[in-house]
DNA sequence: TTATTAGTTTCCATAGCTGGAAAGTATAGT
DNA sequence: ACTATACTTTCCAGCTATGGAAACTAATAA
């Protein structure tokens, strides 16, 4: 898929705090939607929409299990933001080390 | 403001190539609300939703020159945005190497 | 086979985004 | 004062997102 409608997925996938806590939770261990749809007080049906949703923009990926469905982080979909993240920065003046430390003593403020 | 709303609307005014377009003419020079107009084919009347937007998320900001509005990249907010991968990152095993080395070459992949 | 469980998909109502047109505001020019 | 320029805001129409309810599919249990 051509990068500039991935990204359009990705970031609209992100913009939803509720879609965010889902990842956060799938980036501990992986879910079946049943759990998720509890931890969220969401129906099955709704869930399930945002859970596609994660899924077409990458971000998850989801396996079966008899009738149990798990979802997974996709830890490599990062990359590609990151990728976003950084051709910004290359515009950037003296910024782009900031950055680099920002995130490499892991986005701490100081 | 709170964090996940921020998050929300940085995520949200991303998450549309247009907007991401007017961002990437912004990291290389101020632009007025009309040279983005004529560059995007929108009204004015559109475009300047979208630097609203853009505005309200805190990814530009506007300053006033006469009857003349200059638009300027934010860059300090994409250290939230960092912020928020680093966070997601901290969670991965062996895959922040990985990212970090990543950002640092510049988003290239080989 | 029949009933239950786990999810997905469809239908519908509500709410929000997007863009053009047009009206409104503020600054500059004559 | 009057006109033109540079935007912003409002109004309206069309499209999309979201969530619940209910119908539907697939896998397990009895």
């Amino acid at each position: 898929m051509e990068t500039n409608k991935r990204l359009d997925l990705i970031f609209f996938a992100l913009a939803d705090s509720r879609r965010r806590a889902i990842l956060e939770e799938l980036s501990e261990d992986k879910k079946t939607v049943s759990e998720l749809a509890n931890n969220f007080s969401l129906t099955l049906g709704a869930i399930s929409k945002h859970l596609s949703l994660l899924q077409e923009a990458d971000l998850i990926y989801k396996t079966k299990q008899g009738r149990q469905v798990f979802c997974h982080m996709n830890f490599d979909i990062w990359k590609e933001v990151a990728s976003y993240i950084s051709m910004q920065a290359k515009f950037w003046n003296n910024r782009l080390d900031e950055l680099d430390g920002f995130i490499n003593k892991g986005g701490r403020d100081e």
